[in-house]
DNA sequence: GCTATATTTCGTCAAATAACGAAATGATAT
DNA sequence: ATATCATTTCGTTATTTGACGAAATATAGC
């Protein structure tokens, strides 16, 4: 139990899946756009995502040909829910946050998936 | 910014330092009394309190011979005061947790530092 | 000023982590 | 059925982390 609660903090203290968290606070995204915006290898960025859904702070469904990710809708651990409403006052004037939701505005799943 | 974020999360993903803030929970320890429970070295311990203040969860002060840490009384920060908030619904009914709370109760630094 | 002792700093080592690219998987849509 | 392509898995590598003991530091109390 102990060692479950250090990986649901270990899941946040990584830069990068703080930035997926606080991108999935707009709205929902599949692996390749949020692989653009963070400009990391697919395999890596799968491997965040991973990490975050095991902790139990997002949750994917197919859309297509696509997986979409969002933030876990009906959180049944309190602690993660506790932490989910921490998280909506962090980080909310970072630039690199700001100019990741910003892109979020222009990315398209279409395009990117071409190259 | 993102940096300084991801290491608060980071300062609380350690088993060893949840134990620590779940103890001072309960009463501020100086580094022996810790030392003891936890059963590591001192320098580890100082190591990882070290990291609990620079992030701002816990503070320091004089008594004697012995340097008493606590949780920071006047947090100044809303993502560390609102985390500690989090930390009150975290963990209290682990094993580990409970019975390191027990010892606490049985704890004598003149006794331990005389080994 | 010394001595005892509580704590921190430093150097080292083993284990964990984050990154990558290549290959495997799986599912859509022709 | 197969081609396409989004995603995951795997093996490797560099970096970070947590642990230790020894040595340094600081200070309380004689």
């Amino acid at each position: 139990m102990l060692k479950h609660q250090t990986n649901i903090f270990k899941a946040l203290s990584d830069p990068n899946r703080l930035r997926i968290i606080k991108m999935l606070q707009i709205k929902p995204l599949c692996v390749c756009e949020i692989t653009d915006i963070l400009g990391l290898a697919a395999s890596t960025v799968s491997s965040h995502l991973n990490i975050l859904k095991v902790a139990g702070f997002i949750e994917d469904y197919k859309d297509g040909k696509w997986i979409n990710y969002s933030l876990t809708k009906n959180i049944n651990k309190p602690e993660i829910s506790s932490l989910m409403t921490s998280m909506h006052f962090i980080l909310e004037d970072d630039d690199v946050i700001k100019s990741d939701r910003i892109k979020l505005g222009f990315v398209d799943r279409i395009e990117i998936c071409k190259r």
